[in-house]
DNA sequence: TGCCAGGCTTCAC
DNA sequence: GTGAAGCATGGC
């Protein structure tokens, strides 16, 4: 059990931003994450401090990387130009927002399998995935399923993964797992190429376009600079930027903006004061 | 019950 | 190269 002072650090951000699919609130804001095959509940103490239930070297070596936890989003929130009325308001909204680095391999299929779904719907079927082919495992006698290896998912037809609600999506979720499992996509090689690179690559998959291309970069290789544009993002731009936002002033850190706005732009505080739809 | 969802591929033109 | 059609299924 770990206990860490932590600034500008929310869990709730984090979870209900939309980058990670299996980080859930189980009671009085305790949260459950499972990722890199681990199990970890966080529980807020108040002023700024969190219990994490790892030992100390998974919290230095797995959780502290993770969670983003040595970075400083500061400088970055005061490039926003006060005159920016949304984007402030969004930054604000978003205290505490961390770009999770997360698993590629999970990432890949969970992005794959986001186009034309809800949050929700993503939700269930990744953790479908989890317990019909992950590999069960135990911590404090809870029993737990980690996401599933792409050599499992590679082994599996069409038909097999049939059970997970993927719809459409199946044939790009396998044949992405058959890509891992044969060496031609190495997400090793992958985080020494430049992005650029790296996203000609992803988007030569089968099923990944630009959208989940930039997503897998942002929340799978931390390239902060990726700036994933769905339809959220898309319709912020027409409505606030009379479709072009300012790029040029987040240069570098484009990925971490566009999360402050894409966070912002589903909530409810938004939304009632003006409506995307 | 009907609409919509963190898009992508395919196919005209 | 550009734009429209079609797509499986869950959640609200």
């Amino acid at each position: 059990m770990i206990i860490q002072k932590i600034q500008d650090f929310s869990l709730s951000t984090i979870a209900e931003s939309g980058q990670c699919f299996r980080m859930n609130l189980l009671e009085r804001g305790t949260y459950r994450v499972i990722a890199f095959g681990k199990y970890l509940e966080v529980t807020p103490l108040g002023n700024d401090t969190f219990q994490f239930s790892c030992t100390e070297d998974d919290f230095l070596h797995v959780w502290t990387d993770y969670f983003d936890l040595t970075a400083d989003y500061r400088a970055l929130k005061a490039l926003v130009p006060p005159d920016d009325a949304f984007l402030s308001a969004a930054v604000n909204y978003g205290w505490g927002m961390r770009i999770l680095r997360q698993d590629p391999w999970e990432v890949t299929v969970s992005f794959i399998i986001s186009q034309r779904k809800s949050i929700p719907a993503i939700k269930t079927a990744v953790e479908t995935i989890c317990t019909n082919f992950g590999t069960p495992a135990y911590a404090d006698g809870k029993q737990y399923y980690p996401f599933p290896s792409a050599e499992k998912i590679a082994d599996l037809s069409c038909s097999d993964i049939g059970c997970c609600s993927l719809g459409y999506r199946d044939k790009y979720v396998t044949g992405a797992a058959r890509s891992v499992a044969c060496g031609d996509l190495d997400f090793t090689k992958l985080r020494e190429a430049d992005t650029q690179a790296a996203g000609n690559i992803l988007r030569s998959l089968y099923g990944v376009g630009e959208k989940v291309a930039s997503c897998i970069l942002l929340f799978g290789l931390h390239r902060i600079n990726a700036f994933p544009e769905d339809t959220w993002i898309k319709r912020i731009i027409d409505s606030e930027y009379a479709g072009a936002f300012p790029k040029n002033l987040y240069e570098g850190h484009l990925g971490i903006i566009q999360q402050y706005m894409f966070y912002f732009a589903r909530s409810t505080e938004y939304q009632r004061a003006a409506p995307l739809n």
